[in-house]
DNA sequence: ATTTAAATTTAGACTAATCTAAAATGAATT
DNA sequence: AATTCATTTTAGATTAGTCTAAATTTAAAT
């Protein structure tokens, strides 16, 4: 098995190889993971002697089979505690975050079989993100950012980019939820703002917001 | 906060305390966590310098006030993450000591609190162990052995006193469970084994069982 | 093709938790 | 009171993860 930092890493690295497929770089795992480029190194090393990532001296580094396959599980875990923090304990979505953080690491493939059975086997978390199967699948959604769309077009908001409390309790402010139809009324050119419909309600919001939302075109 | 370490060298000196109520010694612990003397001594100074236990070289040492209240609050998230594992997930009394182990750790106030809630403020784990409430309190159900109780006595099985996995299955397979209402319809001298009768069946068990098997008398 | 700057790695140190082996202590026995 | 011996503590090493500061490598700019 390995340690809750061994996953944490690799969860990181599982995130940023969307943005970088070509190879993630030290400084940027070092940026996600809120470390020193030098620690960075020390495990990439680590993972790479256990095999769970690709390198190579200063040419960045890629997760193996193993390596994704032991992310995608602990990304599984952390979805499936989010969703029971949600709609058996009360928590609300920017709540969730840090707990889900500790419950991923532990070690039990019965606790998660089961809790996947006692949720009903969800698909997507809170935020909208999907939970991969037992087997590691799941499908990533069509989703564009809201900022992309233009003037005319809607969809609907099917998830978030960043999950911070700060953002999350503003869209639970202007009762922004997954689910809702946007659509998009105006766009000012000079700041980049959108001015959306949403339940009949006409609201405007910057640029910082709407590129952190993602709509799935109807 | 306490590093999972430290939590589980005071569980341990907590349970430790009801058989050195005068203090607990240096080996004794250390048998109890299964390691060396002088990994105790190095953690018992660091729980020492928290405050978390009175320790003078030489003499043993106790809970402070504060190790005694950390303690308990561990081991009330141990055996409700025990009682959610088996009400809610399926699991069977000897398999969820492990789990609840690493469970214990997770940090969350509100986790606890709402668990708690959704259990519906259960006051017994799956083995018979009261579990603390909020405050820390719970109260020691009056009990004594099935090897103390003599001929003719009889009372109801209302906890264990090994819960390792083995001794755990062997009353599944006999069907001695919580609850059970059992009476001593002879002892044997010689080894000390006792006939007992539980649900219209007697039963001959030896010694060694008996004296896991705590009894409430009627 | 050098030089410069940025990114990366190494060297060496630190904390937490553990271990083995040696030293110190204290309690029991003569 | 001295000796023995089990218990306990210390000394020094090890592993995991992290850090700072220095050295190295790559890539970019002249």
């Amino acid at each position: 098995m390995y340690t809750f930092s061994e996953e944490n890493y690799l969860k990181a690295i599982f995130h940023l190889e969307r943005s970088y497929p070509s190879g993630v770089s030290t400084n940027a795992l070092a940026e996600e993971m809120e470390t020193k480029a030098s620690s960075v190194t020390d495990m990439i090393k680590k993972l790479s002697e256990k095999k769970l990532v690709d390198y190579k001296k200063y040419q960045g580094f890629k997760l193996s089979g193993l390596g994704r396959e032991t992310a995608i599980s602990v990304i599984r875990k952390h979805r499936l505690w989010e969703v029971f923090l949600v709609e058996k304990l009360n928590f609300s979505w920017d709540e969730v975050h840090e707990v889900a953080e500790q419950l991923e690491h532990i070690k039990s493939e019965k606790l998660i079989r089961e809790l996947d059975r006692f949720l009903g086997f969800p698909t997507r978390d809170p935020h909208g993100d999907p939970i991969p199967d037992a087997e590691g699948n799941f499908k990533v959604l069509n989703k564009v950012l809201l900022s992309d769309l233009k003037k005319g077009e809607s969809g609907i908001f099917v998830g978030v980019k960043d999950s911070s409390t700060t953002f999350l309790q503003f869209l639970d402010k202007r009762n922004i939820a997954l689910g809702s139809e946007i659509k998009i009324i105006d766009k000012e050119p000079f700041d980049q703002s959108v001015l959306i419909k949403m339940n009949d309600e006409e609201l405007r919001v910057s640029n910082l917001i709407s590129g952190n939302i993602y709509i799935k075109i109807t």
